[in-house]
DNA sequence: AATGAATGAGTATTCATTCAT
DNA sequence: AATGAATGAATACTCATTCAT
């Protein structure tokens, strides 16, 4: 079995070339843009034919979404144990969806924009993969609250929210023609945002200056 | 009278019926679940009298946005100046924002996943309210920039799409069903967050025991 | 009274106004893509004005083209007179009718293409106009038939159909932009084939010659 | 099997039916009279089921139009070399126009007052036909002027206006209720004067009083 | 698996005309 | 003469989905 078929349930036939033509037609044309029958004339197949393979317009957009959005979750979900320290951890989850939305902007888009909406989203197998894919965030920052290295005076879901959160927001509007994303400056530039906050930090030199000076008069007045 | 009433451009008059209707049927049903003879028999008039008021459907949404949104933009524009110290300012817009979706959720979904999604959105007026919005939250942060209080080794739209794209989930998954927004709560969590980042504070454990050696030397050459 | 008042029935106020604002609207736009709206717009009155001095839109299309139709009818009926001779006078109707389009091509694609497919054009005042024009040039033939200036093995509205059906379809040609109107060159032309016909002229020369030589050798053998 | 169905590129199942029911139903009412749900119900099949075989109500006009228009355009384009003589070619051709109108006046109508002032009409294929259909008369017309049968002193266009104009004009004057059209008298009565002119035929008196004069030298010769 | 013809509900928008003021 | 708000009927076209073959 190959890589892709791990991640992928169609490898080839029918079913795969509807799949493909789906997702290259939603990211150009939008859902509500993209007719069935579009799909089935780039396939070269009936109209009908659509209907022996996924049960609604709608399966077919989740499943475009699915093939997307899993093999991620299970790549981070196994790769997550092999990094060391919550920082890299997080670090981690960051920038792998910062670069999901660098490398496929229009299925990300898919998923806020026409998927989410969708009154019965919450109900869906894609809500699921989501909740999987943030569980993992909240699992790594609850860890981090549990060891002491993450603060604890906030619900963990709170982190969650504002980083993913944050970062649609980034990539919405980068994606809209105001920038692109650069994954591994942005990364570094939120860890250091959410970890470290907005205050400068202390400047601690000076008091150690301070405290060095008067360790070392003392040490002389002793003398 | 209603608060919005006070800030409409209309006060009375079948614009001011139109507008009513049709926030309550956007809210109730969506954008696209709203027909424009469903306002129409709302309001009690034929359907082509919306078209002496409103060029579009569409208009009529955004208007309805408007509406809400331009009032608290207005006011806290003026209020800003107020506002003592720039943490003080931050916490006021995002209490600002949290409240607004506490108050209107579906105004805020509306704007969110309908209004965002459409294609001219960039070139309305409501996203011209939008950027003034969150430009007030980027001056802010940049005038904190400028005075030391905010480090400044990330730009400040990285704050606002970090704040809002935040504010915008929480209150999105609050919206859908999942818990419900405590505006005062929930600007003091996220304050704490941004402001002072996921780490813990430095634990003082060295400062202290370098400050109990001086005691202690101090203690000794005393005698 | 001036020369334009004999002819227009209205000469200023908000009728004559509306009159023009129309024929300008309608020649750009036509009669179907040209609102009521629009007239009052142009002249700077409420739409509801329009009825004050019109029953209807239509009304005032026929108004339009009654303006335009009328002097070149109540001129020319009164010109005919002064002419000498048929074939003048049928060259007079057929270089007004060409002059007609070549000046105001617009008017008359509106009398063509938008009056005449009304079903009440028949019963219309324009087409009242039509019957007078169009009997003035029944009236020459009529007469020149009687005159024996022209044969009368066919009835004269025959001819009627003939010359005006023509020109309206090298008018309609022309106006659609397959070349211009020289009114003049044209009136020869049609003068030309209309009166004389598609054979060309017998050589009479030929036979003249003939006739003369046999006369010349009977002559010369009478000797 | 009807004339215009022998020709049809569609000779049954739905596509035919809606042809037959919109000509019917275009021909009663004109084509703005005409909603697609009416002919739907005439065919019996739902509303959409219309533009699974044209692409827009105007496309089951043209096609109308056509399968009229076609069939005459292809016979007379093959038999018009099996007719010999000028003269002959250009009656046929003209009775055949005079008898298209005799017989099917509306759908004549229907090219003249609905087809041809639409605006994308000279891009159409009905002009497209049109064009194919009076070039056919042109070339006759010039082919005259080469041999010499048909004076050249005005352009073959200007003929063709002349008698096509012509005959629109009579037989729309016998379509709206004023007389009926005699292909063969009509044919007859226009070749006349279209071939000969309105002048009467030249006196031949001159001609009489000379050859009279011979015979009367031969007679004294003679003796 | 595939066809492909048929379904049929669904809707924003226009505009000539009216009428109370 | 003028207003201008209101009327309300009228319609082409789309498209996800079905089903007999």
């Amino acid at each position: 079995m190959s890589t892709s078929e791990l991640h992928s349930r169609r490898t080839n036939g029918t079913s795969r070339a509807i799949l493909d033509a789906a997702r290259d037609l939603f990211a150009e044309r939008g859902f509500e843009g993209t007719a069935v029958s579009d799909i089935a004339g780039v396939v070269g197949v009936a109209d009908g034919a659509i209907y022996k393979h996924f049960p609604s317009k709608r399966a077919v957009l989740f499943e475009v979404i699915r093939e997307f959005y899993e093999p991620v979750i299970d790549a981070s979900e196994s790769s997550l144990a092999g990094i060391d320290g919550i920082r890299n951890q997080l670090r981690y989850l960051i920038w792998l969806q910062l670069r999901a939305f660098a490398e496929e902007p229009e299925v990300c888009r898919l998923i806020i924009a026409e998927a989410r909406p969708m009154e019965d989203y919450y109900q869906s197998e894609i809500a699921e993969l989501n909740r999987r894919w943030t569980s993992l965030f909240v699992g790594v920052v609850s860890e981090g609250q549990a060891t002491g290295d993450i603060r604890d005076d906030f619900p963990a879901s709170l982190v969650r929210d504002l980083v993913y959160g944050g970062i649609e927001h980034i990539a919405w509007a980068a994606t809209s023609g105001h920038g692109s994303i650069d994954p591994d400056r942005m990364a570094d530039d939120l860890m250091r945002l959410v970890c470290e906050g907005l205050q400068p930090p202390p400047s601690s030199e000076d008091l150690d200056a301070r405290v060095s000076r008067i360790e070392a008069l003392l040490a002389e007045a002793e003398r």
